[in-house]
DNA sequence: CTTAGGG
DNA sequence: CCCTAAG
């Protein structure tokens, strides 16, 4: 028979000791399957601190909304203008861990989140080399400061970051030559470089032999860079992530930094990847709404802890499944816009004034940018009883927005407008929260309602809602409390950035996260989405009950994307959606075949764990029918074919593969042991 | 839950 | 991509 030379070779060592092996894989593979687990386990600590560096990148990226506009508009410009903050942020962590050092009383959690931020919010200041040099030295003391973990955990990624930070350039521009598919010889064997090194299964799951016994010479590489990715992937990641990675606040809330709480039990066992995602995507909304839900004295929270733990359980398919009927990408605005001053000043409290403020007006409709300030604020004319009021910003209601990644910045934001005018177009009404409560008798005075007071400017709040639908019956208080999702600022960026060389990596564990190179990172915003899309959902499930649940949209056309202000119905009809369009890059085919040429045709669950275990949207059922089109694909002519070309040199793989395999299978059948198939190839 | 196939 | 029968 002909193969491509390497698949061949491949297969040939497949065929030798290895497919006699290969049969227990799949044993193996289960077994990995529980490794995993664990490590993400155990990574899930590192969750948290991630989290918080993400909130510092947060703020970076949030003071940086304006540039990132301009970045979005000129792709290019996006990853670079990143990295930069990254570094400040790095930087940011760096100082903050000499604070905390220094401090030695780690306790001060929530002082903590403050600091990085007010530093990096203002990161106008140079860092003295000399605080940086400190930290470096100090860093292992750091991170024996066991006590606050917030403190630790800032330790631990300064540790993380500082030091790889510098590399991380590098090995970008690594991954980035690599990525480039040069000659077309090579092309599957940089790919599969590639794989080794951003595959995190590879990394915690394949067992040594096997990839010893692989003939192959992108084996030894395998573990170099497995090191290196493990060790610092997270700049670039997190540099992506950044935007939308929840911050201190949300930390705090999330009960990993906070001291008190009921909270901190549910929330807890989440700092797990699922639940980091939630987080992050929550970040910006909750970050907002958080004060606010607290203020009216709500359950939501817990329902968002609740929400990821409970799809913790579940296995990654099963959270596939959960995650794929909607696909969306929410954009919700917490109805109560504008928030009072009380629980500005609540936030401030916790040190995230500005977070806050900067990311209430993100998702507002920057009325008034550059103001830091509340929302509104009254001047209080103590004069003739006027009260006045400034408003300077609104939330509309909950919005429920789904773009295809490849949507430009522009699109999206025009989506977002269609959606708020659709919104708009059916009507509003202003509600009026007092105290955290609304307001309802519209016939009360001011006076009556104790509106007017000096205090008034605290506890006084606006919101827009839609003026049809809504019933009176829904109660304010929870429903929008679990839809604070924020369109990460992020996505666009990723999106825009390299491309999708290298698709199949989102992050789902820190254990994987943690493998991924800045390149995964990029392709993780596709990925992120799905995340999204399941917070999303699950949200509206749990909550139901509550008023707004969002109204899975069908899915309109990609490039369209489809808004529904998510206040219509109360019901959720997720279960119906069709999961939207994701072709497969050449990236992931390239993947998908190196993984074929080594499993075979009838392993889907071994090659999705093997070489799209990140990519969450790509269940086995996908990987298999992709085979199955490539296989079609392959065998008519290039006219015929359609999407994105496929290299030849891949098809031909495909068709190899298959043809192999097939005929292995046809061989097995009549009983013919793998073994003495090999020796015949041999 | 996975596979394998048809739709 | 979806849906399903089978295992």
């Amino acid at each position: 028979m002909v193969f491509p030379k390497r698949s061949s070779s491949e297969m040939e060592s497949c065929a030798g000791s290895q497919v006699a092996e290969m049969p227990h894989f799949p044993k193996s593979a289960r077994g990995k399957r529980s490794v995993r687990k664990k490590e993400a386990q155990s990574q899930g600590q590192m969750m948290c601190a991630f989290d918080l560096l993400a909130t510092v990148a947060g703020k970076l990226l949030d003071e940086g909304e304006s540039s990132l506009g301009n970045m979005s508009a000129g792709a290019a410009g996006c990853p670079k203008g990143v990295r930069v903050k990254q570094e400040q942020c790095d930087e940011e962590v760096k100082h903050f861990k000499n604070e905390v050092t220094d401090q030695d009383s780690c306790n001060e959690s929530a002082i903590l989140p403050h600091i990085a931020i007010q530093r990096v919010v203002s990161h106008a200041r140079n860092e003295d080399p000399k605080a940086k040099s400190e930290a470096q030295d100090k860093e292992s003391s750091m991170i024996s400061c066991t006590k606050a973990e917030l403190g630790c955990n800032f330790g631990a990624i300064a540790d993380r970051w500082s030091p790889e930070s510098v590399e991380s350039g590098a090995f970008t521009g690594d991954a980035a030559a690599s990525m480039m598919p040069p000659a077309t010889t090579g092309f599957h064997k940089i790919a599969s470089d590639m794989y080794n090194l951003l595959d995190p299964m590879d990394v915690d799951a394949k067992p040594p032999p096997l990839v010893s016994s692989d003939s192959t010479g992108e084996m030894p590489l395998y573990g170099d860079k497995i090191h290196r990715s493990i060790s610092f992937p997270r700049g670039p990641k997190g540099a992506m992530g950044f935007a939308v990675d929840r911050d201190d606040d949300d930390d705090k809330s999330s009960g990993c930094t906070h001291p008190s709480t009921a909270t901190n039990t549910g929330f807890r066992p989440n700092c797990t990847a699922e639940h980091s995602r939630v987080k992050k995507l929550l970040a910006c909304k909750y970050r907002k709404v958080a004060p606010a839900r607290m203020h009216r004295g709500d359950h939501s929270y817990s329902d968002v802890d609740r929400k990821p733990s409970f799809r913790n359980k579940k296995m990654h398919y099963t959270r596939q499944r959960t995650q794929r009927s909607t696909f969306k990408r929410r954009k919700m605005f917490d109805r109560h816009s504008v928030m009072a001053s009380e629980e500005f000043g609540r936030a401030s409290g916790k040190g995230n004034t500005k977070a806050t403020a900067r990311c209430f007006h993100a998702a507002s409709f920057e009325a008034n940018k550059g103001t830091n300030s509340m929302p509104f604020q009254k001047s209080c004319e103590s004069n003739d009883s006027h009260v006045k009021l400034r408003i300077k910003s609104f939330k509309v209601p909950e919005l429920l927005i789904e773009i295809p990644e490849t949507a430009t910045v522009g699109s999206l934001k025009k989506t977002v407008l269609e959606a708020v005018n659709a919104i708009l177009g059916g009507g509003l009404r202003v509600g009026v929260l007092h105290h955290g409560k609304k307001v309802r008798d519209d016939s009360k005075t001011l006076m009556q309602a104790g509106i007017g007071h000096d205090d008034m400017l605290d506890n006084l709040g606006f919101s827009l809602e839609p003026n049809c639908a809504q019933n009176p019956s829904q109660v304010p208080a929870h429903e929008d409390a679990s839809f604070l999702e924020t369109i990460d600022t992020t996505e666009p960026l990723a999106r825009i950035a390299p491309a999708d060389s290298s698709s199949k990596h989102g992050e789902v564990d820190a254990s994987q996260e943690l493998a991924l190179t800045p390149f995964a990172a990029t392709y993780q915003g596709s990925d992120h989405d799905s995340v999204h899309s399941p917070v999303g959902i699950s949200s509206p499930d749990k909550v139901s009950t509550s008023s707004r649940a969002i109204v899975p949209v069908p899915p309109a056309d990609s490039n369209a994307g489809a808004v529904v202000p998510a206040n219509k119905s109360k019901r959720s009809p997720e279960q119906g959606q069709r999961r939207i369009r994701r072709p497969f890059s050449v990236a992931e085919v390239e993947a998908l075949v190196l993984a074929v040429e080594k499993l075979g045709t009838g392993r889907w669950r071994d090659v999705k764990l093997r070489a799209f275990d990140n990519a969450k949207h790509r269940t086995y059922v996908d990987l298999k029918d992709k085979w199955k089109t490539l296989v079609h694909t392959a065998s008519i002519s290039p006219q015929q074919r359609r999407g994105e070309p496929v290299p030849q040199e891949l098809l031909d793989r495909v068709l190899a593969a298959q043809a192999y395999w097939s005929q292995q299978q046809a061989k097995l059948q009549p009983k013919t042991p793998p073994l003495a198939e090999a020796r015949l190839l041999t």
